[in-house]
DNA sequence: CCGGGGATTATCT
DNA sequence: GATAATCCCCGGC
């Protein structure tokens, strides 16, 4: 068991680093509580050059100021005025690549994650989907900017190996309206999981 | 199993 | 004022 070190995010191939960071454990630690759990949906935002990344074309704006720290930084945003979504930066400073992870098999602090997601059972709906597993392991848009090689979110290594077989693609969830971009297939899971999303349509 | 629509508000134009 | 990298519920088949 060992933390991904700012080696692993610094690389400009965030397409496979999204493919990579499949079967690694997405680790929180707020309110002096660990909850982890295992990522298995993870789609990649290809920067300046992906018209469903907000860092299209270079746009910078508040909101998505920490797309352009170092890789290794964490980026929380607010979606449709109620969701927070956690992103993985990538690449070099200054340069926008980020992962959207969308999906956890859930691990550790389950009592807690139900406690935040005000649920009495574990089903699905805990941790799937990127809004549900913010909620669940207390990620906030109040957390935007940390280092993932720090203490509060990080991402471990078990060592264990998902066989390529076992890893899907399709082309990413909500980014109809994104033109051309809407059809690359930049979005990895792990086939047959519990906690992976629906299907994209069509 | 699948599609439609409402909730709810930060963010950008 | 419009949009949005979502979620949940409901009704129909």
């Amino acid at each position: 068991m060992k933390k991904l070190g700012i080696k692993f995010y610094e690389r400009d191939q965030v397409i496979d680093i999204a493919r990579e960071l499949i079967g690694k454990i997405l680790v929180t630690k707020v309110d002096g509580v660990c909850t982890s759990g295992r990522i298995v949906e993870a789609e990649a935002y290809q920067g300046v050059i992906d018209r469903a990344c907000h860092g299209f074309g270079g746009r910078r704006t508040a909101r998505n100021e920490h797309m352009y720290a170092p890789g290794g930084t964490a980026y929380v945003y607010i979606c449709y005025g109620m969701h927070h979504l956690f992103n993985v930066v990538t690449n070099k400073p200054e340069v926008p690549d980020a992962v959207l992870i969308r999906g956890i098999d859930p691990l550790e602090g389950i009592t807690t994650m139900l406690k935040r997601t005000r649920k009495k059972l574990v089903d699905r709906t805990l941790t799937r989907g990127p809004g549900n597993l913010s909620r669940a392991l207390g990620i906030t848009k109040l957390n935007s900017g940390l280092k993932l090689t720090g203490n509060t979110i990080c991402i471990m290594d078990d060592g264990k190996m998902i066989p390529q077989h076992e890893i899907g693609c399709s082309k990413r969830i909500g980014v109809e309206s994104a033109g051309e971009a809407a059809n690359y297939c930049y979005r990895f899971y792990h086939k047959g999981n519990l906690f992976v999303s629906a299907s994209p349509s069509k």
